[in-house]
DNA sequence: ACCAGTAAATGAACGGTGTTTACAGAACGG
DNA sequence: CCGTTCTGTAAACACCGTTCATTTACTGGT
């Protein structure tokens, strides 16, 4: 009966090469770019068999939503292995700007474009790699504040959610605006820098 | 020979309605809702007038965009009178972040969708909308650094691009990732706070 | 070997989109 | 009054996402 186990294994393998092309045209030239006509054409169906595999041209692009993330997730985790929680913040963040500038699509796919896109990454528990991802930034000031280094009053979460905008703030804004002069991993150090130790040699009004 | 005069002003009316209507159509709809089509038939011209008017789509946009950030840069003026930089940077800041909210789709118009929508507001010298809005953000630190509070090696401009970066992210991801728990206040006020101060109780690792 | 039934694939259509162009009409200056 | 200039438009072009009736291919059962 290995017959229906085949079809089985051609039906994802075609699903797979969809998925294949349609990133491929995401990366190259960005979500707007990615017609279901021209996804047809490069794998040689026609435009109709796209639909017995996907809901619609969203469903294609959730699903590149949630690869995506997936890979955000990777580049994140090798720097989430650091044990001094400051020098970690400061590898992480690196590496999240990192792969926002070099995969400026899959980025905007996630993070800029439709909100449908992304809202599945960011639910259910704590598996999913939305909060998967967001807990390794948040362990960085639970293991401060456990470690008696910041107030007990600090609310690690927010400070983690902070962060990330932060971060996205950097990202997003070198992909729309070029009009920023500074270089995003400077921007990058500066906001981790500052948000540690404040600004640098502040004194109060007197 | 007021009649050359009288066109014009007929012609200048119909290009402001246009941008009117068109504005009405990306606040309630978002950018991708902006129909040429549409846009003509609410007119009451055929879509063909449209481009007596405007180059293309884009350039609807475009002007859109300008206005747009006219508007953030008028929300942004009231806070930028106050006195005390530290606070001025908070009544700012908070004034950023709930134009974002209040006028999402013109926000995401100017901030975050194509490129090519906003290069033009960020360009020349110190005049236009985008270097003078900047220019409020950069005083605040030039201010506390020509008074001595911060050192002299802070960059005012390295800061206010990170402030800037801090405040989009918040806004931005509020706009797409309805995944963030706290409110975007909150974040606004941990984010300055934070920079201000640093994180709050710090010790070094021992 | 054939037949019924199922699954895969498609051609053609529907209703949209932005944009261009050839043409009509009105209004104006000489 | 005529010729030019400006305003406006219908029609077409080349796309788009999506649906549906129909055909094709194949498989399990007789």
């Amino acid at each position: 009966m290995g017959i229906s186990e085949r079809k089985e294994r051609q039906r994802a393998e075609l699903r797979e090469q969809i998925l294949r092309v349609a990133r491929d045209m995401v990366v190259k030239e960005g979500f707007s770019a990615l017609s279901m006509r021209k996804l047809a054409e490069a794998v040689e169906y026609a435009p109709a068999t796209l639909y017995l595999h996907f809901e619609n041209r969203e469903a294609i692009a959730r699903e590149l939503c949630v690869r995506g993330f997936g890979e955000l997730l990777a580049a994140l985790e090798p720097g989430a292995k650091v044990t001094e929680p400051l020098e970690r913040l400061s590898v992480m963040g690196a590496a999240y700007v990192k792969f926002g500038l070099e995969h400026p699509e899959t980025y905007r796919l996630i993070f800029m474009e439709d909100p449908r896109l992304s809202t599945e990454l960011f639910q259910g528990g704590s598996d999913g790699a939305g909060p998967r991802s967001f807990g390794l930034l948040a362990r960085v000031f639970e293991d401060l504040r456990s470690a008696g280094r910041i107030a007990d009053t600090a609310d690690p979460g927010r400070l983690a959610e902070t962060v990330w905008a932060g971060l996205h703030g950097i990202v997003s804004l070198k992909l729309t605006c070029a009009a920023f002069q500074t270089s995003a991993e400077k921007l990058r150090e500066t906001l981790t820098e500052t948000l540690v130790h404040g600004l640098p040699g502040l004194k109060p009004a007197r």
